[in-house]
DNA sequence: AGAATAGAGAACAAGCAGAGAACAATCAAC
DNA sequence: GTTGATTGTTCTCTGCTTGTTCTCTATTCT
């Protein structure tokens, strides 16, 4: 739908002046604060914002003029928190978002942590990096993944399965493979971009 | 279909000004823009680039001048080519766009390259990765940058400027720094984020 | 001369914007 | 509860704006 002149006009006040009431305003306030002098007028303008999506529309309950959360599409993907060998993932309280090329996601949901620690710095993976995880319970041998071990630790390895163990190799000469029942291993998801700051 | 002197004038003006009216103008604002006198007038060249597809058709619900969508704009950050030490950028025909999180831009204008070879495989830049590159011609020390070597080579780098000499260090132990006189080194941009899809 | 282009101005219908009246539901105070 | 004010809603009426169509005139180009 359209909006005329005038409706946009009026739209854009309540924009502007959405802080500015402590009450939703009526359409008496809207009036005088508008020059109007009719609410007759007025209520047909605001019906067109209702009709647009714009304004919540009035139950018998609520009064007052309201904007609709305009809920501006978040793009991008969440960053949920950090992720450090051996502990787990630090989640952020609010989650942003950050835009990622679509050439780093998966088909299944994805979202960012940023890595803490040196232990994939082999596989170019360094401290402070974000990665893109795509989420997904099960993996291939040889890929990277976010894994829950023992239900508390969660770390971020290149994962081989075997029948009757489940071995989490890091990329550091320093660090050694460690090897688990798969049973204690959860697969969380799988890595599927790289983020890095230099700034 | 072909446009008139004047129609193209008028087009033009409305290209110009697309942005300058908060909302579609009606042909008596147009009018008075142009120095028309008469609606009728300048109705007559709407007509005719609404027919050329220029222009959208009004129905009764929408008012006002307005163009015809011309294609979105294009977002995000031009991915220019391919960059391997020691050749010319590999560009490639069309300039693609990546959409980059904002984390990772600087305040100059910035686009994307592919590296291409292990020459910077030790500061965790692995062959294939994306690099984003902020348009500079001068760097501090140990600073990443791509530079242009006596105007024919360009490699991605860390630099170390002396007085009488430049050197590019590779990040990787089976390469040797290179030196170079400072005239006939010229730095491009300078390393601000990185990429890497793991698909 | 004839055609194409540009503009002015008149006239008309549809839509827009506002005023004001009237009515019902809600709320606040007595 | 009753009363009165406030508020949302619907309706009609009026003036103005706007898109559209017409006719007429001037200029330019072939």
């Amino acid at each position: 739908m359209q909006l005329t002149k005038r409706q946009a006009e009026i739209y854009h006040y309540l924009l502007d002046n959405a802080g500015h009431f402590d009450h939703p305003p009526s359409h008496d306030e809207l009036c005088q604060a508008l020059g109007l002098s009719s609410r007759g007028s007025l209520h047909k303008h605001i019906q067109a914002l209702v009709e647009a999506g714009l304004v919540e529309p009035m139950d018998r309950t609520h009064r007052g003029i309201r904007l609709v959360d305009q809920g501006e599409p978040e793009s991008g993907i969440p960053f949920l928190g950090s992720i450090a060998a051996g502990r787990p993932i630090e989640a952020v309280t609010q989650p942003e978002f950050m835009q990622v090329p679509d050439e780093l996601l998966g088909s299944s949901p994805c979202y960012v942590l940023q890595v803490r620690g040196d232990s994939m710095i082999e596989a170019g993976i360094l401290d402070g990096d974000y990665v893109v995880i795509e989420q997904r319970n099960s993996a291939r041998n040889g890929e990277i993944v976010v894994a829950l071990v023992n239900n508390e630790e969660v770390t971020l390895k290149r994962i081989e399965q075997q029948p009757a163990q489940v071995i989490l190799h890091p990329a550091n000469a320093t660090m050694e493979p460690m090897s688990y029942s798969p049973d204690i291993v959860q697969i969380q998801g799988v890595l599927r971009g790289l983020l890095r700051s230099y700034h």
